[in-house]
DNA sequence: ATTATTACTAGAACAAAATTCTAGAATAGT
DNA sequence: ACTATTCTAGAATTTTGTTCTAGTAATAAT
């Protein structure tokens, strides 16, 4: 007897809506659990990203985990893509804002220097997930997401730059092309983070960071050296 | 006229060979057909893959491009991500032995440094399509190629590391765990490099190749500086 | 030389997965 | 109250990767 309300579902059945509400949850606004509901898509698919790539994660998955309906998906997000490109640009304002939020304080280069790579080292470490997808770049961003990006890139590099600026003019640091400093500096800090993530490196990014900071420094400063 | 043949095709016709040959070309032999067919595969593939990524590239655009047809494409390369392996390991052994091949003669630290930051340079500016693909990791290697390929790091690890060892011990390079090296010396170019492929710099790696060198090398020398 | 075996080619058929479509419910705006 | 808009739902469709069956060329075996 309790499974009737299975049993009487008509077959080839149209109307689509009956009694949704799939969170059975106290109604809270209607504003809040589509919020809520973004957010779980966007942190169940960063788990299946991250693990398995975006080509292999099905949408299904996303679909059962998240407790989303495919029309919610799609109104939300317009395609796996977009959830993708939803997260990456998140991820990059996120590191973005923390890398600038560690370095702009900082009143010497070589205190700088250390503060921008202990920084990645740190937050990879700490959300290595993130982390991974942000790195693995298989995402086809979308004409307007890519614009988007290059925009924030372009102000970030500037701020960036600006706190450098000074620095290269006491003679501190060396004078170099302007794209060059953020390879030279975080350069050998991502590549640790790769091999980290993908299981090529048993040291964690945070179990070097000393070292990667020395080594970046002596890469940028300026020095008069011996031999 | 000339569409009779094409008018007399049966519907639902079942029999899928009548007159193939897709290349009317004077009847070499069949291996070398084979291997014609399998190299135009890969090469039509990557040119795909680095474009758009692997999930985006549809078989069928590669089908046609190379002018090959479904039963050869899986007879040869099992699925799509099968092209992708092949083109990996491909990449990966020629990279790797250009490498070896540029370091190993050289007798100075500094000059075996400088050496490796340039071949990757020169080698990413060369073949950017390649580069792109190899540097992007969106592929799911099977467990056999992942096998394969943690087999040949180890050893171009290990044939690098016999390199480093004796400039080591003589004291011109730093004592450093070794998994560091790579990253330090080639961490700063391959992040140039992925800048350039993506179009976020303009600069190619050749054009920046004797400052990051210069910058690699400053970073994993043992050094006695002023100040 | 004839047959058997193997490697390869071909494209229709299939299956699985992404996305669209239709429609109803909740909310905001007037 | 009514209209417009946003959101949810899932069936239906489309797209796309892969399998399957069948045939051909080359090679090995008898």
């Amino acid at each position: 007897m309790g499974n009737s309300d299975s049993d009487i579902c008509h077959r080839n059945m149209t109307s689509p809506t009956m009694f949704h509400k799939r969170q059975a949850g106290k109604s809270q606004t209607r504003k809040s659990q589509t919020s809520a509901l973004k957010s779980r898509v966007m942190e169940v698919s960063l788990a299946h990203f991250s693990d398995v790539g975006i080509e292999q994660t099905n949408v299904g998955d996303i679909l059962q985990d998240a407790d989303c309906s495919v029309g919610s998906l799609y109104h939300h997000f317009g395609s796996k893509e977009g959830i993708a490109e939803a997260l990456f640009v998140e991820g990059v304002d996120h590191f973005n804002a923390g890398l600038l939020a560690a370095l702009l304080p900082r009143r010497t280069a070589s205190t700088g220097i250390t503060a921008m790579v202990t920084f990645c080292c740190e937050w990879v470490t700490d959300q290595p997930q993130l982390a991974a997808f942000l790195l693995s770049r298989e995402i086809k961003l979308s004409e307007l997401a890519r614009l988007e990006l290059r925009e924030k890139d372009r102000a970030f590099g500037q701020s960036t730059y600006d706190w450098f600026a000074p620095h290269v003019k006491s003679g501190e640091l060396q004078a170099l092309p302007t794209g060059l400093y953020m390879p030279l500096i975080c350069g050998p800090t991502l590549e640790c983070s790769r091999m980290w993530l993908s299981g090529r490196s048993a040291r964690s990014p945070r179990e070097v960071a000393a070292i990667l900071a020395e080594a970046s420094w002596q890469s940028v400063r300026k020095s008069v050296r011996k031999s």
